[in-house]
DNA sequence: ACATTATCCTGCACGC
DNA sequence: TGCGTGCAGGATAATG
């Protein structure tokens, strides 16, 4: 289940599809809104992120845009493989597939033939997400901060672990009103988003549970930033700062971790 | 401009 | 073993 490190896991590994041809799209989603035959024939010239969009760029023909939501995988395959909940295969001329996994079919295919457009905030690791371009973005929201940091129009590629995680870091309640945070609080807050998903990305993503539907960053390889958390998915257990119990919140209907005691 | 809820799906963990 | 309930790394539309 991708927050942006996951994202961009999957679309390093995919820059090995640059420069190949779609032979044939292969929708096996009645659900999907694409149209495989649009794809005939088409090159690919990038794959990149945009918050946790996967954009495939096929030159002047536009862009194969794929979102996993909670459940999908999107990965490279040497050789036709069996796999279940398997949605869309981009057959290429190089003899590789392009496999689009969504167990639970939350995850959408779209393709954008004049390009995509995305309506979404700063790419929090690029060098426009600064301590006081976020202080702008959070002083125009009275929204607490936690689910501040899930509106992908304000931030875009933050998810439900990372924010928990950034928020501990930043010893900051998730219950606090974005623009009552003050300067100083900010600028951690800020430091602590670029370091624990700069973190996870280099921890090859976030591996957690036993579902298929869980996330892994190639087939049999576990992600490494499990070990690095220190309250999500950890109610209950002593916080590592203070020694203070995990607490678990919800707030717009997802669950937040943090320490009562630390984060004020 | 907010929060809340339901919805889209599927599978799994849990209690009884 | 089965059944009901709740929960899940996301996003969006409807409602208040």
């Amino acid at each position: 289940m991708p927050e942006l490190p996951e994202v961009e896991v999957f679309v390093r590994r995919l820059q090995a599809i640059v420069g190949s041809t779609i032979i044939r799209a292969e929708v096996l989603d009645e659900r999907l809104d694409l149209d495989g035959s649009l794809l005939d024939q088409a090159a690919i010239t990038s794959v990149k992120r945009r918050g946790k969009n996967i954009v495939i760029g096929l030159g002047h023909r536009g862009d194969l845009v794929v979102h996993l939501r909670m459940s999908g995988r999107l990965r490279l395959h040497r050789s036709e493989v069996e796999v279940k909940y398997t949605r869309l295969i981009l057959h290429l001329d190089s003899g590789d597939s392009v496999y689009f996994v969504n167990p639970r079919r939350l995850g959408t295919a779209a393709y954008y033939p004049s390009g995509f457009k995305a309506n979404l905030g700063i790419e929090p690791l690029s060098r426009g997400f600064t301590a006081s371009r976020l202080s702008q973005v959070a002083a125009l929201s009275r929204s607490p901060i936690k689910p501040f940091l899930l509106d992908q129009q304000k931030i875009a590629g933050i998810g439900n672990i990372y924010a928990s995680e950034a928020l501990w870091r930043s010893r900051i309640s998730p219950e606090r009103a974005a623009s009552n945070l003050k300067q100083d609080e900010v600028a951690r807050l800020h430091k602590n988003i670029v370091s624990v998903l700069n973190e996870a990305i280099d921890g090859q993503g976030t591996s957690i549970g036993t579902r298929v539907s869980d996330y892994h960053p190639s087939v049999g390889e576990q992600g490494k930033f499990q070990n690095h958390l220190s309250v999500y998915g950890r109610e209950t257990e002593p916080c590592e700062r203070c020694g203070n119990a995990i607490a678990r919140l919800k707030q717009s209907g997802r669950s937040t971790y943090y320490c009562k005691e630390c984060q004020t």
